[in-house]
RNA sequence: GGCGCCAUAGCCAAGUGGUAAGGCAGAGGUCUGCAAAACCUUUAUUCCCCAGUUCAAAUCUGGGUGGCGCCUCCA
């Protein structure tokens, strides 16, 4: 498989560090409010490398960090009146109802900084004791200008850095490019003991010293959104690696923006839809379908009318697997006849297509017009009354990509009916062997007024839910 | 100023040297009592523009044009 690694700005074949095992680290949400759409693009796309990877035979370790102390988990709080860890509590909920409702599996573990105090203490200790950093009046900063590497992920070099930087001017600073790596706190603020006082962990250093906790000095692929490579991402490395005296991540894979009207989605800008929204007006696996529809290093802009589309190739894949459940257990033949035991065979061409378009670079885009090959191949060789153990198979093989990509998870309709309706259609049965069609069509009417929705089929009446 | 990304049909979007996937929408048709679903046909001689390399370029090179992102918290 070829990953694109945003160091070497090129596509590299994937060779894990310890055979059939991968190391995965992915910047985690800080909880402090709904998240948006743009934040479920990286949850998303690294949910299917992680089910890619798996459905490969790796066993992945996915690690995924929730920054739950932070200045705008602080600033929420003293707004609403509550404590930090309420409000992260709150947003921490709030993030997993959303990442189930979009097909995202938990990870593997979800560490949360409050929870690694003592590990991130250990760690800035040890940059301190290297020379990598120093204490300033309360404060621990990283000597950016001692870590020869620095810039080379963002591919910048320290000079420019330090000559483009906006930041404000920053007295306890030795250079306006070092960061913070403990933060002393102000009266009121939630804080922790330390060797250098009262305060609590910077940003990067968080990911730094979960990362070496859960996954060890290095790791396979770290994985987040584009803006992270600078400063996030160019911190970590100078962290870990000045601790670590080696190698922090093999791979960095980074996803491209969401945008709304070309312009990047994002809270400050204001030009959002959180995903709670979206999942209200289009269903939340019609934002996963958005986002597998297009390529994850690519630009994407948000609009109705990319959501409806990707909500309606969603139901020509939910119609295709429902037609198949129909007729596998509604077919009057049973067994697998020669011709069709052959074609299953052919279908492995579809499967093999899958492989070899997920293996460059997981390009889902590509790997959805596969499915929908397969689903037009299927839906031709399925269209004369197939027999269930032929529709069962054909179903079986196209689920078993579909499931790659965390397709068709959302609750089957295939619930019961009640006596009520069951009897209605029965009447409209009866109506039509009558010939009575105007009585079938205002029963037909009537349950779609119910929400139930009739198709007459060879192989007798289907319905499905509104 | 530095670093990086993007430009393909009405819309969305793959395709990095061999003659334009897939989805949505539209048109016509088959099937159906009518529908629905499905299927068939149809919708870019052409990939922002101009040069160049090549037998061959959407794909490579150079130069433009337009748009975006990072360099400050941000997926």
């Amino acid at each position: 498989m070829k990953i694109y690694n945003s160091m070497t700005q090129k596509k590299e074949e994937f060779i894990p560090i310890e055979k059939g095992k991968v190391k995965i680290y992915s910047c985690g949400p800080t909880v402090y409010d709904y998240i948006h759409i743009g934040n479920a693009r990286p949850m998303i796309m690294f949910d299917v490398l992680r089910r890619y990877l798996e459905y490969k035979g790796l066993e992945v370790n996915f690690v995924q960090n929730f920054t739950d102390i932070d200045d705008k988990i602080i600033n929420r709080a003293n707004k609403e009146g509550i404590s930090s860890d309420a409000v992260a509590a709150k947003y921490m909920e709030e993030y997993r109802i959303d990442a189930e409702g979009l097909g995202v599996r938990p990870a593997t573990i979800h560490p949360k900084a409050t929870e690694n105090i003592p590990e991130i203490i250990d760690m800035v200790k040890q940059l301190i004791d290297k020379g990598f950093a120093y204490e300033s009046g309360g404060d621990v900063y990283f000597r950016t200008g001692k870590f020869k590497e620095y810039g080379k992920l963002s591919h910048q070099s320290l000079e420019d850095l330090e000559s483009g930087a906006r930041v404000d001017i920053n007295e306890q600073k030795e250079s306006p490019v070092d960061f913070v790596l403990w933060k002393s706190a102000k009266p009121g603020e939630p804080y922790w003991d330390s060797p250098w006082g009262k305060g609590r962990p910077g940003w990067h250093i968080e990911c730094s010293a979960m990362s070496v906790k859960h996954l060890g000095k290095t790791i396979d692929i770290h994985c987040g959104g584009q803006d992270l490579i600078f400063p996030h991402h160019e911190n970590e490395i100078a962290q870990s690696e000045a601790a670590n005296g080696c190698t922090f991540v093999k791979y960095w894979m980074h996803n491209g923006f969401i945008s709304i009207d070309n312009n990047k989605m994002s809270k400050s800008l204001g030009n959002f839809f959180t995903v709670r929204e979206a999942a209200q007006a289009y269903g939340y696996e019609a934002i996963r379908m958005f986002m597998l529809m297009a390529h994850y290093r690519s630009p994407l802009n948000y609009s109705e009318e990319s959501l409806l589309q990707a909500k309606a190739a969603l139901q020509r894949l939910y119609t295709a697997d429902e037609n198949l459940e129909f007729l596998s257990s509604n077919s009057s033949v049973t067994e697998l006849t020669d011709d069709e035991a052959d074609y299953l065979k052919t279908l492995d061409t579809f499967k093999e297509r899958f492989i070899q378009v997920m293996d460059d670079d997981l390009n889902t885009a590509d790997a959805v017009s596969v499915i929908f090959e397969m689903v037009r191949s299927i839906n031709v060789k399925t269209e004369k009354n197939p027999s269930r153990e032929m529709a069962a198979e054909c179903r079986k093989r196209l689920r078993e990509l579909t499931d790659v990509l965390g397709l068709l998870y959302s609750q089957s309709a295939s619930d019961n009916l009640t006596s009520e309706i069951e009897a209605l259609i029965e009447a409209r049965q009866k109506a039509r062997k009558a010939k009575d069609f105007a009585e079938a069509d205002r029963i037909r009417d009537k349950l779609k007024e119910m929400g139930i929705l009739l198709e007459d089929t060879p192989q007798g009446v289907k319905w499905k839910r509104a």
